[in-house]
DNA sequence: AAGTGGTCTAGACCACAGA
DNA sequence: CTGTGGTCTAGACCACTTT
């Protein structure tokens, strides 16, 4: 029963976040909320764990705070901070089951361009995986990933049809926590518009990925191509400061 | 004299993490940096301060912490967390030199879709705003701004050549410090591909755009159109939790 | 074992909002 | 004015790594 041991080791402003942030779905738009030390004392925390709680949760774009007034259930949020999620993840978030068509699997030296992307040597070898990402069983996405071979010993034998961070970070210990990402707009040529199961010269959005782990060292560089008739891109953004 | 007030009056902990900004920026990458508990006190100030400038510093992608080991450099980042930005800020980052073309300027009853986003009523009046976007006297994008007439009345009559977001806040004291923000590819007709100088059915970046200002009230509703040749869109996401 | 960041406490004063 | 969130202190113990 790992959930149990979970939770009982969860620190204090994480699980008052949790709580928090359930109480606060069923609440309306800009209704306010208890002060900082009233929760403090119902919660029987000091004031600074409330507040490190209620700074996630703001963070996350469920409150905002008005010095000197309060704080306040924000306004629906359609799209969550942009929180770096795999496909696999992104998909179950929309409520799509998602699946995937492996088109190739194999090993090569990196490469200049893949070498500098992922602080490895030109020779280094990499695996290469190139995956048609389908949600429903409708193709959405073609994904090309390159992974320092060094970082995933044995990764080929592997099955390969789920969520890759699933599989890096349950055998190989490897956690994605930061990402660079450039994305740009194109359209399909013959190749991939028939993968995808579009018309030639249709939308698509065109992702690329530099992975990195708690450490900072990149573990990823991955390509991904969405069907723009399926799949946009939401972010909240804040302001810098 | 504002400026020496400002800088008088900003926190420790803002001041502090200006200053480390800097220095940090002239450290390798993966450099371990001097530990809490040393920072607090070459500092002159407490621990919990010298966290909350460092917490910054993470959520900017300056530096990464590993519990038990230290604080370090993190590599470098070709993209902040995608600050929210406005179509001027973006393109001086980028070091070029931003412009506008007025196509239309008017007012009209909002309507049923522009009226849910805004949270106004629907026959409540908004002025509309189509503008080309230059870039070095380049078109770059097509923007189309919603805002409330109520929230910025006699904006028809100010000059609307240079940045919206400074006159919203110059003039109105509103400041967009949120957004929601929804990117899809598309290609471009006709109209829309003369517009920005472009073959028709090039491709090109859709962005809408809900601004919500420190109270969480919506302030705009914009929908720009970015030519996928010269504009792509960088970001840095991490991890939630 | 020693030293790091992670969490937490129990206070305090400040700047600001609102009646 | 009162009460709010914003800032800050001076401790303490815990979880973790050992650049």
């Amino acid at each position: 029963m790992p959930e149990k041991d979970v939770e009982a080791t969860l620190p204090k402003h994480q699980r008052i976040r949790q709580e928090m942030a359930a109480q606060i779905r069923s609440l309306e738009p800009h209704s306010l909320l208890p002060t900082e030390r009233e929760l403090a004392k119902s919660q029987g925390v000091s004031r600074a764990t409330i507040r490190l709680a209620l700074d996630a949760l703001r963070e996350a774009g469920l409150v905002y705070r008005v010095q000197g007034a309060g704080t306040f259930v924000a306004g629906p949020t359609i799209s969550k901070t942009l929180a770096l999620s795999s496909f696999s993840e992104d998909m179950e978030i929309r409520g799509m089951v998602p699946s995937s068509r492996l088109l190739s699997a194999d090993e090569t030296p990196a490469g200049p361009e893949l070498a500098e992307q992922l602080g490895i040597e030109t020779d280094d070898l990499v695996i290469r995986l190139t995956r048609v990402r389908l949600a429903d069983d409708e193709p959405i996405c073609l994904e090309t990933a390159h992974l320092p071979s060094a970082r995933v010993p044995g990764l080929l034998d592997r099955d390969l049809g789920g969520s890759l961070y699933e599989v890096m970070q349950g055998i190989y210990h490897l956690k994605v926590v930061r990402a660079e990402q450039v994305v740009r707009a194109m359209v399909l040529d013959v190749g991939d518009a028939s993968l995808l199961g579009t018309p030639p010269g249709a939308p698509a959005l065109r992702m690329h990925r530099i992975g990195l782990d708690d450490r900072d060292r990149p573990v990823e560089s991955t390509t991904s191509i969405y069907r723009a008739d399926r799949y946009d891109l939401r972010l909240a953004v804040r302001r810098a400061e």
